[in-house]
DNA sequence: TAAAAATACTCCATAGGTATTTTAT
DNA sequence: ATAAAATACCTATGGAGTATTTTTA
């Protein structure tokens, strides 16, 4: 018993008539009659008293009637629910992602993405980048939010807000009162370094890489530090300087002030990281805000 | 979306593979990776994610499987319903019937009736032969047992039981202590006659069918007697004889005797009546049924 | 390279069209 | 006599088959 035929059946029974059925139908009467005629004889039932003028429908008919509607509005808000699951406009989706990143990347995105898709049901972690990594291979996240790079080949990622490293300083600091400081001024000074993660370079790696450029190994005085909240702590505290990603001077701190480097800025890049082969509908949606809200970010600047 | 469509989608889902699938509906792989591209098509959704060994459902899919067997147990469910309706085993009925129909002829009916379609609801009313047609045109019942015959086109009817007429005499009536009476002994008895009603001879008719073929017209000392107990109670109080179906014999009252009629005696037949045009499966069954106990009361005799 | 899905084509079953007949009022 | 459904026959779309290529682990 196939729909089309059952489509038939209710527009005749509907019509009371095969004539007007067809034409409702966009068909001529004859492959009408037979439809209804193998539909009755795959039922082995009788649908239709047929007399001169038209036809109604028998008992039977009456109960296939009501069935029929009912099975049409359940393959119609099927269809309608699997395109809203396969176009990501319903679903869930978990998110992990480093502290810093609730200062600046993740508010807008969180706005675009829930009036967007106001059906999907968002889980938001806090959590270190390793961890970012590990629950993205075991599934138990569909999405990261992390400094990049990462070097990893089963996971994807893409730049959602690049933003300076600005040097964060000691308010007694000899070079505090200076309008920009260039980097090899540095050279020597206690460093406090952030966390470093296997395979990914991350904030510790720009900030490394940025003092090589500069001609000088940074010297840690305090290495893996893990939040940048502790990190300015320290500096505050007078035990060395840092260089921070600039949305960190949000967190206004008695006792740091916070300098532009000078020439080309070295800059950090956090992105959005996800499994390369995951083809969730959600996912693309969650991508698809996510790299169009770091464009908006860009032309603002 | 067709339904051989979502059966084939349901397969390659349980399967985890088209080739599987394929072999399992009897198919090859390549037109079923042509009706699932299709189906993903129509819904603009991806169903599975492809890989090298096998296949897997996505997020739409799940809900799709899911949805897909529900509608096809629904589907089964309508099917099956609908024969059993066609097939007149649920549904309602209503009877008419006169009130002698429940000595001889409706108990066995009943009894067969609900035990081979115990799922039809049977209404039962016992109302006058002239109600039973006049109810039978409004479509307020669908079958009455009168005694035949019924001049009506629109009517159609079966015999359901045959009977002879009995003669009931007064206890002391001079014929009392015969053991056979010849109906032409009767000429000029005072008779008690039973009600005619326009259009249907019935018993009325056979008795005085039954009298002018012995040569007489039955002097009617009371005539349009309704009930045939009131019939009985008549002849009790002495006031006249009468001729009743044999079957009042099981009516044994005081004051009354019964006499075969001598020669071929006169019969009467109690019988199915419906509407000739109706169609319903119920009234199908019944009347098989009606017929098939009385082909065993005949085989009893 | 081996297993599975996708692609390219060919064929035929069947849904649908046209012409006509049958039926019932 | 008329209107509607049934029948007969024809056409063509599309579902299914075979052979082959592409893909990925």
């Amino acid at each position: 018993m196939d729909l089309r035929r059952l489509r038939y059946f209710v527009a005749v029974a509907e019509e009371a008539s095969f004539n007007r059925a067809a034409r409702k139908l966009h068909m001529s009467q004859p492959p009408l009659s037979n439809q209804i005629k193998q539909l009755e004889k795959e039922l082995g039932v009788v649908l239709f008293e047929r007399t001169s003028r038209g036809v109604r429908v028998t008992e039977a008919g009456e109960l296939l009637l009501e069935e029929a509607r009912r099975i049409f509005v359940q393959m119609d808000q099927t269809t309608r629910a699997v395109r809203r699951v396969g176009n990501g406009e319903v679903g869930r989706l978990t998110l992990g992602f480093v502290p810093s990143a609730s200062d600046e990347a993740l508010p807008p995105i969180l706005n675009d993405f829930r009036e967007r898709y106001p059906e999907v049901e968002l889980f938001l972690r806090e959590m270190r980048p390793n961890l970012i990594v590990q629950r993205l291979h075991a599934g138990q996240i569909d999405a990261g939010l992390l400094y990049l790079p990462l070097e990893d080949p089963a996971l994807e990622s893409e730049c959602v807000l690049r933003e300076p490293l600005v040097l964060a300083l000691p308010e007694g600091h000899s070079l505090a009162d200076e309008e920009s400081v260039e980097l090899g001024a540095l050279a020597g000074e206690p460093f406090i370094l952030p966390a470093r993660y296997a395979m990914m370079p991350g904030l510790y790696g720009q900030v490394i890489e940025a003092c090589q450029k500069a001609g000088f190994s940074p010297e840690a005085v305090q290495k893996d530090v893990w939040l940048m909240q502790t990190i300015v702590g320290l500096v505050a505290g007078g035990m060395g300087v840092a260089l921070v990603p600039a949305s960190l001077r949000n967190l206004r701190r008695r006792g740091v002030v916070y300098k532009f480097v000078g020439g080309l800025s070295p800059t950090v890049e956090l992105g959005v990281v996800w499994r390369r082969e995951e083809r969730s509908a959600v996912l693309g949606s969650f991508l698809e805000v996510a790299k169009h809200s770091f464009q908006k970010e860009a032309r603002d600047d």
